[in-house]
DNA sequence: CCCTGATTCGC
DNA sequence: GCGAATCAGG
């Protein structure tokens, strides 16, 4: 495969929508994200987002706007290719964390100590020792988390248990792991306490 | 371990 | 020009 005007075209456009390198190569197909990547460096469309300014001597100057004499058609009223824009690329930026929490003091909601056969439930941190923090997020997350059963649990799902497993209110977390753990972020926080966060944490 | 883009260098 | 291998970071 080679790139063709049109894949270049879905190339560039994927790209400036944000679109990463091998979300882009799945899209074309018969290529690499590597070969996304060299692609897009040799087009010379790189930073999406500027953030420089460093060691690396000369790198800004030159905008050849009108350097290419060459066969090329001049593009004539296209709004395409202005790269002057420097203020312009703003990253979209989905982290938005709203904690408006004037109580810290959360109530301890969840915890059903009741145990129906007698085998210990898994290690889940007791309610006294978790951070105020870590609780409040986790329970945020509870509250839209997908509530797979077990047989939907997979590699790539938090498997934090809620509720009572003698009952039909039992479910897993389900919102997407953190990397390398098997819970989600909120409840990596519950589940990995640092020692000195967990310290002489009075009931 | 999963992912991201950046860079290098033989082809 | 191309892209695998590698690097560097999250």
């Amino acid at each position: 495969m080679s790139w063709t005007d049109e894949r270049v075209e879905t190339l560039k456009r994927m790209w400036s929508e944000g679109a990463s390198a091998s979300q882009i190569a799945k899209e074309l197909g018969q290529v690499t994200r590597n070969a996304v990547i060299g692609k897009v460096h040799r087009l010379g469309l790189s930073n999406r987002v500027a953030l420089n300014g460093q060691p690396e001597g000369e790198e800004p100057a030159v905008a050849e706007a009108a350097s290419a004499p060459a066969t090329a058609p001049a593009p004539v009223d296209d709004e395409d290719d202005a790269p002057e824009d420097e203020e312009l690329a703003a990253a979209p930026e989905p982290e938005a964390d709203a904690e408006d929490e004037e109580e810290v003091e959360a109530p301890v909601p969840f915890r059903r100590p009741i145990i129906p056969a007698g085998q210990p439930l898994p290690p889940q941190p007791s309610a006294n020792e978790i951070s105020p923090e870590a609780q409040a997020a986790a329970l945020a997350v509870e509250k839209a988390a997908k509530r797979l059963s077990l047989m939907e649990l997979t590699e790539k799902t938090c498997k934090w248990p809620v509720g009572d497993p003698a009952t039909p209110n039992f479910w897993f977390c389900g919102m997407p792991v953190q990397q390398g753990k098997p819970y989600c972020e909120a409840h990596v926080g519950v589940a990995f306490q640092p020692m000195s966060a967990r310290r002489d944490r009075r009931r």
